[in-house]
DNA sequence: GCAAAAATCTAAAACGTTATAGATTTCAAA
DNA sequence: TTTGAAATCTATAACGTTTTAGATTTTTGC
């Protein structure tokens, strides 16, 4: 089959210089003369000359590919679309592709990896919902492959990284339910798993230090328990121990769960218990009147995650690739 | 930088062959024996060979990719992800990737598929929120280039899609509210641009006509109105003429924001009026009492697209590669 | 005006793959 | 045995790019 797409041949027939000349005047290298650049790069752009991504990838070795880890099953709103969005909105400046390779639920999460890893189909990796111990990043980093996580690890090598302060996120929404005068706290955990588990957890126990409040962990239910199982959970609260008259949760959803079996016991938010949770969507705004919430902005945490990585590409110094994004208070119900 | 991946050559070398029995061995070609076969698959799998994709997109033209437009900002929530999830279920069985390509608000609908047949940089395309003319499907035919729509258009030259039902949807739902005694139903009807809003507006009216119930379109709103708007919209609603006493809505977001609203009327859901929703997350079940809906399955959806694409690709005719998946009623609240 | 140096260009090879055309071997028919 | 056909393998070229080393032209210094 033929191809009629412009190559370098086609721009070196048309100014009558050699494909190498052509090739060199596009990259800008230094042994060719101005004029000739002004040359090649206005014939180029006439006749829409794009490089040809095999040629290059085959010569080079750069895949101009980066590739994102997506869980199969994740329980946030619109996660991974935020965090594509935002990736995306960094590459659009570049020759970059986004590849999104799929985690699937019963495999080991080194999967996807050691596939990347093996064919070396792409420049960088991206992946979510970092461990303590991440197998992936001890992976990676025996391979000297560009990588960034959004979440933190506890390993001793440094690692590239963007994060949410999740420790700041449960430490505000504490003392925020301090101030609405709530002293007997509930924390609706993020699964024991993640990073960002024990990060909370911290938050959330320096408030209650700080405040002299009391508060425990929500038990047998996490941020990936069912709703309806919240749901039917929030209901058993008030036969167990004192009830929490103030509740953190880190998802929108599981906030709304929550509220609504409350509400089934005949509890009223505002009045017998008030919540704050985190919002990464805009879901709390259905529901009236306001939830209050620390805003978690997952499309600037795409667009920082592919900064990182393109940096770290470029030989920038893992340190000047981690960063860390405060949340934003939405506060919607009325203090007191 | 030196490179330690096999290639066709490293087999070549161990098993004393010429490079290119090694090719043909792997891709089965007829002339090779099935002796050869045998002992070049083995060499292949022990030393972990994985074809290069340079190598073979440079020769054969074929990239192995298929390419996403994700519009930028969908309401319908993890809309994307399940549509992404469903075709990389698809593609794990392939060595297919999957391109993620955004879709700017600010850009015209043809830009990222301009970019693609200039770069010829996929295999085929995908892409979602299909409108009656679409401007999208005639340049893609035009440049006889594979793609498939999730949604219908109303142009002549067949394509290959895969739908949801939303005539079904609508007149489902509306018959729903009817059953239950409701006779002064409207509609919250999809943005006027895409081919399903006409779908739905059709089953929603023919209810109408086979059950003598009295309906209406919601003016000035529709499923891409911010959930807040939407409230205030419901509040507003009691004031406009006669309060419709069942509605219907296609996306779960706006179905909890239009409830609330109606909520701080003073109107209660279940006695005052009722809602049959579509369904596509599991938003809806943090609200009790249940609201009935009709669900989508988008990660379906995504693998018939995928299915579709491949088939299509390797040259199945386009009849064979159209589908539509009906609505699944979950009916939670109870029934009279 | 001439040699040397600097500036600018080019030819050839290579990345890994597959298609083409041809080479070699094996086998059956005469 | 000889002949041709069938079976099996191989050498070569090509896809589009960049790098290397070298070729050519222009400029500089004297």
């Amino acid at each position: 089959m033929p191809r009629n797409r412009p190559t370098l041949k086609t721009i070196a027939e048309l100014t009558g210089l050699a494909v190498a000349t052509v090739s060199r005047a596009l990259n800008n290298a230094p042994d060719i003369s101005a004029a000739t650049k002004v040359q090649v790069r206005k014939v180029a752009s006439e006749i829409g000359y794009l490089p040809d991504r095999a040629g290059v990838r085959l010569r080079t070795g750069k895949t101009n590919v980066i590739s994102l880890i997506m869980d199969q099953d994740d329980r946030i709103p619109n996660f991974a679309r935020r965090i594509i969005v935002g990736i995306s909105k960094v590459l659009a400046d570049t020759n970059y592709h986004l590849v999104v390779a799929p985690q699937f639920r019963d495999e080991s999460v080194c999967t996807p990896i050691n596939y990347i890893l093996a064919s070396m189909s792409a420049d960088g990796v991206i992946f979510t919902h970092t461990r303590p111990l991440d197998e992936r990043i001890k992976l990676l980093q025996e391979h000297n492959f560009p990588f960034t996580t959004h979440g933190r690890s506890e390993l001793n090598t440094p690692h590239s990284y963007h994060d949410f302060d999740n420790r700041a996120f449960a430490y505000q929404a504490a003392l925020r339910l301090v101030s609405k005068g709530r002293r007997n706290l509930a924390l609706l955990a993020p699964p024991r798993q993640f990073t960002y588990h024990g990060q909370t957890l911290h938050g959330f126990n320096q408030a209650l230090y700080e405040t002299g409040a009391q508060g425990k962990v929500l038990r047998e239910v996490d941020l990936d328990t069912p709703v309806t199982e919240l749901r039917d959970f929030a209901k058993t609260l008030t036969t167990k121990g004192p009830l929490p008259d103030g509740i953190v949760s880190g998802s929108e959803l599981c906030t709304l769960a929550l509220i609504d079996g409350l509400k089934q016991m005949g509890l009223d938010p505002g009045t017998d218990f008030d919540m704050v949770s985190k919002q990464t969507a805009n879901i709390l705004d259905v529901v009236s009147p306001g939830i209050d919430s620390l805003y978690e902005d997952l499309i600037f945490a795409g667009e920082k995650l592919a900064e990182h990585l393109l940096a770290q590409i470029s030989g920038t110094n893992i340190e000047k690739t981690q960063s860390i994004s405060q949340p934003k208070p939405l506060w919607r119900s009325p203090s007191k």
